[in-house]
DNA sequence: TATAGCGATATACTAAAGTATAGTACAATT
DNA sequence: AATTGTACTATACTTTAGTATATCGCTATA
């Protein structure tokens, strides 16, 4: 038998699990934040090094996901006050821990790949 | 010094890697996937029975959702042949084994939301 | 003086995702 | 005979994400 005060338990932790579920999707959905961080791996960027590094991307896109990502404590933007100025992308600590996000993810994506393929040869 | 053979070997992983990620979070991403993957974490549910379950979400979504999901072998589809028909909803064993991917998003949106508080603090 | 590089922004557009609302075909219930 | 429930689908719409293209202000170089 479940206890009602049970249930809520687990509502509001689910709730707070979805959350932090969505956190994590937030920052590294779309077509253009992965690419990003992954550049940012191998370490700090500059703007057009990026814009070369990574294909088919528009300038509006970079500076929008930079943004967006910098919003969200994942990359830190330093400005050097030099003629002309000289601006810097690199991940924050928290955007280095990504990793433990990302390894399950290729680990499950592979797996599953497999399942699925064993799956269809029934 | 990097030999080329080994930036070959990198580049190549990483491709796989990346295409692995993106797998993952195709099964994930959109507004429904993990509510509906929630429900079913519960039990087998009927489709009347999910629409009540997940607020908001229109017969199309659901109906959408659960097509997709069905492909990307998250979710089994069973027709019951009674009259009238009953259909069923369940995940698939890769369905079941998404908490893989799910527990680590959640510590590292917990993690993260930590971090960016106390940057803050600053 | 013209051209190129840096780090972007502005404007206008298309494509994808999601919403709102209605309706279908069947069966059981009242 | 009318209503309710199940499992959806169709049509039209809005919102969000992404693209294409041009431009800006600055400096260094040819």
């Amino acid at each position: 038998m479940v206890k009602i005060a049970d249930l809520e338990k687990v509502k509001s932790c689910s709730g707070e699990f979805v959350l932090a579920i969505n956190d994590t999707l937030n920052v590294i959905n779309g077509k253009w934040k992965l690419p990003i961080i992954g550049t940012l791996l191998y370490g700090k960027k500059r703007f057009t090094e990026m814009e070369r590094e990574i294909p088919k991307i528009t300038p509006r896109m970079l500076s929008k996901e930079l943004k967006d990502l910098e919003m969200n404590g994942i990359v830190k933007r330093t400005v050097y006050d030099t003629t002309p100025v000289k601006v810097e992308y690199e991940l924050t600590k928290s955007g280095l821990t990504l990793h433990k996000v990302l390894d399950p993810m290729i680990e499950w994506g592979m797996e599953h790949r497999e399942y699925v393929l064993s799956q269809c040869k029934d």
